[in-house]
RNA sequence: GCCCGGGUGGUGGAAUGGUUUACACACAGGACUUAAAAUCCUGCGGGCCUAAACAGCCCUUGCCGGUUCGAGUCCGGCCCCGGGCACCA
């Protein structure tokens, strides 16, 4: 045996004991109660980085400790192996997307391994596997069937030159990134998740079931789905049967309108403007809106400008003429794309109204209105969303096919059920060209239609790859069920996750998209749960010389050269240490190697003191460690790893301390270390199957104090006092150290606070 | 503009209204060593006083005020940093 603190060797030998013994292996059992431990899926993109090994640690403590308290832990892993950067290795590289995200995967895993992170591996699995996203597809089916997925159109990024729909990363500075060719803005049909249909209910949830996410991602996620109240209105124009809608928030201030605004877009500006004779103007206005609003509409910084179309609308109640604009900030995705524009209340409507000489009509806000527009049948109240429906299409290879077929006689016609799954053929061209190499591939274009065995084409979008990451939560429940996407048995065990860790990044997109996907699961009776994530924590980036670690910027540091140099469990105590898990972490070479040398300490005092807790008895001794034991568990609770692990440092200083209770407290932050140490000290079990320590309350209690002596709030003093020590007992004692004397001089005394066994303060006044 | 966080030593960071600066890093001095590394010990917010040390005093949690016996912590106002939302009708 060693003698001095080897990693390397003790890792490996720990990692391997845990593989043999399979002690992370998850099982259903009613009789214990369970905990789902989650961090989010890494996307296989090559290796590992520092924000993967903050996440996974930050997970693998709290599923270590849960498991050590008793609990039944699922603690799994897998990959979320869809998406781009394959796909542009295979245009580049000229290696398949298939081989080079497995490859990927294999790397990780080793490197996920040489972390020791207690993973039920057996519950592993790759997105990109058809047993897996063949039961995706099996819920678009289902989804396809209710109206909750659905086709429209949509503007997308087109390159002309490389003849395909480009990503928004793909367009650099408006140009395409592979031939630099202008990128174009094409209408083209997208499939739909109806996402909205469930808003309401998202927004409820938030505040009624994610009581234990963080505030900052609940506003988030309220902010995103954007609820508002307000009524529709219907606007006659002049001179014809028809109307413009308007949404409003302010219903009250309908007798303050002096003109109507229209998107650029709008589907009757061009039809009023004609009607107006202003055809010529209007058609100048709306061309030089939509170049310019391509480049600065992200930015939002520019000129409010609009155009009169010549044609008037009516007010609903007054029947007053009110003037029609065409204006630049108005949109035509949100609302209906026109406002009805009431310049003494609105500062944007006011400017507008200044700018082109329109009448500013002051008035009281009118309740009441509301009830006239709706009595009238012009109009009634509704509530908009900014949320908008999820566009689930990609048009690329390296994804989910979209079970749909398109029949000349049918129309649009899913995929039955029996032919699952529609799998991706694996020996199709890459070239980045030309639409989607699925287009090319003539055994996956040419099927028969189902229903009227006809030629029959299949779809060749492939889903987003946030589709795969809205259920992977729920399919490690029962990752190998073949009867359904989920066992609703294992589910109803597992579920909700107890605690889910991953980056802020996510707070909108896959949190509410999993979300969603819960809701939907449950309405088509697959599962009994409204949310799956109960605990939320969001863990902060890690960063070297103030920004993100990143390798556009060059500033990362390989977790292998950590591993290889200090091991794993330095480089978790590290990152556990440098600063607590919400906040940013600033990475620190030297600091690395102190929490190496704190290690190295840890080591030494139990290898080579090897005193065992029974011989050191003592009410120090017993003190120190029943402390320690509340810190640390009560700081793990709280997610305050740095301040736990000050307690393990703090009590190594101490100089009493019990072998065993240190060895077990720290092993959720280093657990090879812990396992190694606890076999030295004589134990033939793993330390894994040891129960978490419990503290005794009574123990904590010293059989002195230190009361603290103030004179109008200042310290002058100190006592060391026998703990039963009574409150006049203490006063008069304060009452008679030479420095309180000093201070208190001949003034005098108003009174005196004593707080219990920890201070008196005496407060004097000038006399 | 609106809504959240945050501002504490040279640095990362601790502090149920009760000794500000735990723990660690860096730095300095010392011990051990032929020497170095490793290890161990000591010191380490600022200022005043002092030849120096000891002792002592004053100040200090972004700034200004308030509440309180007592404020990093609570309240009001302001400044700065970070994040989210934002022509949303």
């Amino acid at each position: 045996m060693q003698s001095h603190y080897d990693p390397q060797t003790i890792e490996l030998k720990w990692q391997k004991f845990w593989e043999d013994q399979k002690l992370f292996a998850a099982k259903e059992d009613s009789k214990k109660e369970k905990y789902y431990c989650l961090e989010m899926l890494p996307y296989p993109s090559g290796r590992i980085h520092m924000g993967h090994v903050r996440n996974y640690t930050i997970g693998d403590v709290v599923a270590r400790f849960k498991r050590m308290q008793g609990l039944n832990v699922l603690h799994p892993m897998g990959w979320d192996a869809f998406g781009l950067p394959a796909e542009n290795a295979a245009i580049k590289n000229k290696i398949h997307p298939a081989k080079w995200t497995y490859e990927n995967i294999d790397t990780m895993r080793t490197q996920l391994k040489r972390m020791g992170f207690s993973y039920d591996w057996e519950r592993e699995f790759a997105t990109c596997d058809p047993e897996y996203y063949r039961w995706e597809q099996f819920l678009f089916i289902k989804m396809f069937e209710k109206g909750l997925a659905y086709r429209k159109e949509k503007l997308l990024n087109w390159c002309e030159g490389c003849q395909t729909v480009l990503a928004n990363e793909q367009v650099e500075q408006g140009k395409c990134w592979r031939c630099s060719t202008p990128v174009m803005q094409k209408p083209m049909e997208q499939w739909f998740f109806k996402i909205t249909d469930y808003a309401e209910e998202l927004l409820k949830d938030i505040d009624g079931k994610l009581q234990g996410w963080p505030e900052r991602v609940r506003t988030m996620q309220k902010e995103w789905i954007g609820k508002s109240e307000g009524a529709s209105i219907r606007f006659k124009i002049e001179n014809v049967e028809s109307a413009i809608e308007v949404f409003t928030t302010r219903p009250d201030t309908l007798y303050g309108v002096t003109f109507m605004s229209l998107a650029c877009e709008h589907p009757l500006l061009m039809k009023l403007a004609k009607m107006g004779g202003r055809e010529k103007e209007v058609r100048k206005f709306v061309e030089k809106t939509l170049k310019m609003e391509r480049m600065k509409r992200l930015t939002g910084e520019y000129e409010k400008e609009g155009e009169f179309t010549g044609s008037y609308c009516l007010h609903p109640v007054t029947g007053e003429k009110l003037p029609v604009y065409a204006a630049n900030f108005v949109l035509m995705d949100y609302g209906t794309g026109a406002v009805m524009a009431v310049p003494a209340h609105d500062e944007r409507d006011f400017a507008f109204a200044k700018k082109y000489k329109l009448p500013i009509k002051e008035m009281e806000p009118d309740l009441n209105a509301i009830d006239i527009i709706e009595k009238q049948g012009v109009g009634n109240k509704t509530i908009q969303f900014k949320l908008k429906d999820w566009c689930l299409s990609r048009q690329r290879y390296w994804g989910a096919p979209i079970p749909i077929l398109y029949c000349d006689a049918c129309g649009t016609v899913p995929v039955p059920e029996k032919d699952l799954p529609v799998k991706l053929p694996i020996d199709v061209p890459f070239t980045g060209e030309g639409g989607s190499p699925l287009s090319k591939d003539k055994n996956f274009m040419d099927v028969k239609c189902p229903s009227c065995g006809k030629k029959a084409r299949r779809e060749t979008d492939t889903m987003d790859t946030f589709v795969e990451s809205s259920w992977y939560l729920l399919r490690y429940c029962s990752p190998k069920y073949e009867k359904g996407m989920v066992d609703p048995k294992a589910v109803h065990y597992w579920m909700p996750i107890n605690q889910y860790i991953g980056g802020i990044e996510h707070a909108v997109g896959h949190l509410i998209y999993c979300r969603f996907f819960t809701k939907v699961m449950r309405d088509l009776g697959m599962i009994k749960l409204d949310e799956p994530v109960k605990n939320l924590l969001t863990q902060g980036m890690v960063c070297l010389g103030g920004s993100a670690m990143s390798k556009s910027k060059g500033n990362v540091v390989d977790p292998d050269e950590i591993i290889n140099h200090y091991g794993a469990d330095t480089a978790r105590i590290f990152i556990l240490f440098a600063a607590p898990p919400e906040k940013d972490l600033e990475w620190n070479d030297e600091a690395v190697e102190g929490m190496y040398r704190f290690l190295n300490r840890v080591w030494r005092l139990v290898v080579e003191t090897k005193q065992s807790s029974a011989e050191m008895k003592n009410e120090e001794a017993d003190r120190w460690k029943n402390k320690t034991i509340k810190r640390v568990t009560e700081d793990i609770e709280k997610f305050q790893f740095n301040t736990a692990l000050s307690g393990l440092m703090e009590y190594l200083n101490s100089g009493a301390v019990d072998l065993e209770t240190f060895v077990i407290l720290l092993s959720p932050f280093a657990p090879h270390l812990a396992e190694e140490l606890w076999e030295r000290l004589g134990h033939k079990k793993s330390l894994l199957l040891e129960p978490w320590p419990k503290w005794d309350e009574k123990m904590l209690v010293a059989s002195t104090m230190t009361i603290v002596v103030q004179v109008n709030g200042k310290l002058r003093g100190e006592m060391e006092l026998p703990v039963n020590a009574d409150e006049e007992a203490i006063k008069k004692q304060a009452l008679g150290l030479e420095k309180v004397k000093s201070y208190v001089g001949d003034r005098q005394i108003v009174k005196m606070i004593y707080v219990s066994k920890k201070l008196v303060n005496i407060v004097v006044r000038d006399s």
